[in-house]
DNA sequence: TTGTATGCGTTATCAA
DNA sequence: TTGATAACGCATACAA
C-alpha cells in the first residue's frame, strides 16, 4: 500500500521509506500492472482518440499534434480508425468506453444516434474535433467547413474566375458542408451551375483529381477554375490541366483544400485554405487533460478558423 | 461464471442457457470489464504496433494494413508513435509489455540494447516489420532496403544516366540502407561520386526536394539524374527541375521511392520503388494472430520484395 | 453442462 | 506517515 502510494503521490510518503522503496523498486524492475490498478481505481489514464481515416494526410496531423502534446504525460494514447464508417465509430466507442478512459477524442458532429446515446451517458470527459456545430457533448475544436469553402469561392470569384466548378471525393459530411460553402456562395454571386460540380464516393487520391477535373472540363467546357474538396485533388487537377496543355492561372484557376505541404512546392504553386491540424490535435489533447485536472475551458467551442493563402495557381489579377 | 463461458466459448454453452444469457446481456447492455479480464487472465488481446511516424505516409499505409487486417476480429490494436527516437521506442515497449499484450509489431532492426532485452524476455508473439535481416526476435516481414536501392539505381545505369546522384533527408536506419545501396551499385559501376550524395538530418518533405536537388545541382551540375530517397522528394526534385528548365527525362532522371500514389499522376510520371506496405501490415497482423492461434509460420522472416516500376521521368532510352 | 471456490494486483477506506 | 482489510470483475481449476 505504501509503495503504491509512493509511486503515485510521493509527497505522502516520507523521504525515508521512498528512498528504500525506490531502491527495491529499481532492484526488482517492479512496474504496476495498469489492468489491476484500472480494476481497483474504475478508470484509467487512457484518452482514447478516433480518427475516420490513419491515412489520410489531415488526420494523421491531427494524430501528431495529440502524440506530440501527450509525449512524457501519464496519459496513454489509444488510436481508433472508424475507416469513415458511423458503425464502426459506435464498435469503437463502445470499446473505448468499456475501459473506462480518462477522455476520449473524435471526429465530427455526425455520430449515429447509438453512439450518441454512449457518449451522453459516458462517464469520460469528450472533445469533438474537425469541425464546429452546436450541442457539443463537452468540448469541441475545430473550424467551420463551410466558411473556409465559402471564403475559398470568394477568392476564386474576385480573381476574376467567374465560372467556377468544385470537385469532390469521399463525400464524408465534412466533405460535403464544404461543397455547400462552395454553392452558397456561388449562387450568391449568380454563377452557381450544377454541372459544374462534379463528385464521387471513391477515396480521394491525385490520380483521381485528374480524372474529375477531365470529367469537369468534358461536361462544362467554359468552366475556368476548380475549387478541390482537398489538396490532392487539386494537385491531380493541376497535373491534367498541365498534360492538356491549359494554362494556370490565366486560363483556369485552381484551389485546394487544407494547404499540405506539398502544394507551396508545386509548379505553379497551389492556393490552398489552411487550416490548423497540428493545433487541433494539440489543443483537443490540452483541454481535455486541463478539464480533467479540474480546470474547465474558458470556452466549450473552439473555433481555430482558417486562412485562404492565395498562390500561383490563381495569381490571375493581371 | 456460465456468462463469462458463453460470451467465449459459447459452443461448450447448451443452447439454451445461451439463449437466456444473451436475452439477459441484452436487456442490461452489459459489457465485460477488459480491465478485470486482463487481471484474471494474465494476458490480453491487444496487439501492440509501434511505428516511427503517423504522418509519413509509408508508415500510415502499413497502419492501414493492419487496420484492415484487424477489422472485426476479437484483436485490439494499440499504436504507439516513438517519433523515430529509440528511447521512446524503448518506454513505448515497457508500456505495452507492462499490459500484458498477445503480441507486439515494430519497426526495423536497430532497437536499443535496452528495448532487445525487454523485447527478448518478453512473453508475446513480435514481428517486425519494414526490413529484412538476420536474427529476428520472433517474426519478420520486409525487404531489403539495400537491395531495392541497388535495383533502382542500376535502372538509373541501365537508362544511360552514368552521373547519378542521391538525396535522402532524415537519414533513419532504412534511409541509410538505401543510401547504402546507391553507393554500392555506383561504385560497382565505377560511377560513384560523394558530391553527388546531399543528405540531412531533418524530416522529408516535398519542398525538402526541391533544395535538395538545388544543392546537388550547384554541388555536382554534372549530374544527370537523382535517386531520391522517397517520394516526397523525388516530387520536389520534379518541380524544382521544371522550374529551373531543366528536361525531365531527357537531360536528368529522376526516381523515387516507395511508389506512392501520387508519383504516377505527375507529370511526366516519377519512376518509383514500389513498396508492399499494406501487405507488411496485413500479413504481419496475420501471420501474428496465426502464431498466436498456434499455426507457426512457414517461416520465420518473409521477404515481400521489392518492383522497379519505371515511368516517364527516366525513359531516356531513345 | 453448470456452478463453486479462489486469486489476479491494485486502490479506497479506515485504523493505528 | 504507515498498514490492514476489503473490494474491483473476471477466469482458472475443479467439483458436481
Amino acid at each position: 500500500m505504501t509503495v503504491s502510494r509512493a509511486l503515485r503521490n510521493p509527497d505522502k510518503v516520507s523521504e525515508k521509506t521512498l528512498l528504500k522503496i525506490k531502491a527495491v523498486v529499481d532492484r526488482l524492475g517492479y512496474v504496476p500492472d495498469p489492468a489491476a490498478s484500472a480494476l481497483a481505481a474504475g478508470k484509467t489514464n487512457v484518452i482514447g482518440v478516433i480518427v475516420p481515416s490513419v491515412t489520410n494526410n489531415v488526420f494523421s496531423d491531427v494524430m501528431r499534434g495529440v502524440y506530440e502534446a501527450a509525449e512524457g504525460s501519464k496519459w496513454q494514447i489509444q488510436l481508433g480508425n472508424s475507416r469513415y464508417s458511423p458503425l464502426e465509430e459506435e464498435t469503437l466507442v463502445r470499446t473505448f468506453l468499456s475501459q473506462k478512459p480518462a477522455g476520449l477524442i473524435l471526429s465530427g458532429l455526425d455520430q449515429s444516434s447509438e453512439t450518441s446515446k454512449l457518449l451522453m451517458g459516458a462517464d469520460c470527459r469528450i472533445v469533438q474535433i474537425m469541425e464546429c456545430g452546436p450541442d457539443p457533448y463537452d468540448m469541441m475544436v475545430g473550424f467551420s467547413h463551410v466558411d473556409a469553402s465559402r471564403a475559398a469561392t470568394r477568392h476564386l470569384l474576385e480573381q476574376g474566375y467567374d465560372r467556377p466548378g468544385y470537385i469532390a471525393a469521399r463525400l464524408d459530411p465534412r466533405s460535403q458542408r464544404r461543397l455547400k460553402g462552395f454553392k452558397t456562395e456561388a449562387e450568391l454571386a449568380g454563377v452557381y451551375a450544377p454541372n459544374r460540380v462534379v463528385t464521387t464516393p471513391r477515396p480521394s487520391t491525385v490520380t483521381l483529381g485528374c480524372e474529375l477535373v477531365a470529367d469537369l472540363l468534358s461536361k462544362a467546357p467554359d468552366t475556368n477554375a476548380v475549387l478541390c474538396n482537398n489538396d490532392d485533388l487539386a494537385l491531380g487537377a493541376l497535373f491534367e490541366c498541365q498534360r492538356r496543355g491549359v494554362r494556370i492561372p490565366e486560363e483556369f484557376g485552381i484551389c485546394g483544400f487544407n494547404d499540405l505541404e506539398m502544394v507551396a512546392a508545386a509548379n505553379p504553386s497551389i492556393t490552398s485554405v489552411r487550416t490548423f491540424r497540428l493545433d487541433m490535435g494539440r489543443i483537443a489533447f490540452e483541454n481535455l487533460v486541463e478539464a480533467l485536472q479540474g480546470a474547465e475551458p474558458q470556452q466549450k467551442t473552439i473555433d481555430l478558423g482558417f486562412d485562404v493563402i492565395p498562390r500561383g495557381s490563381t495569381e490571375r489579377t493581371a
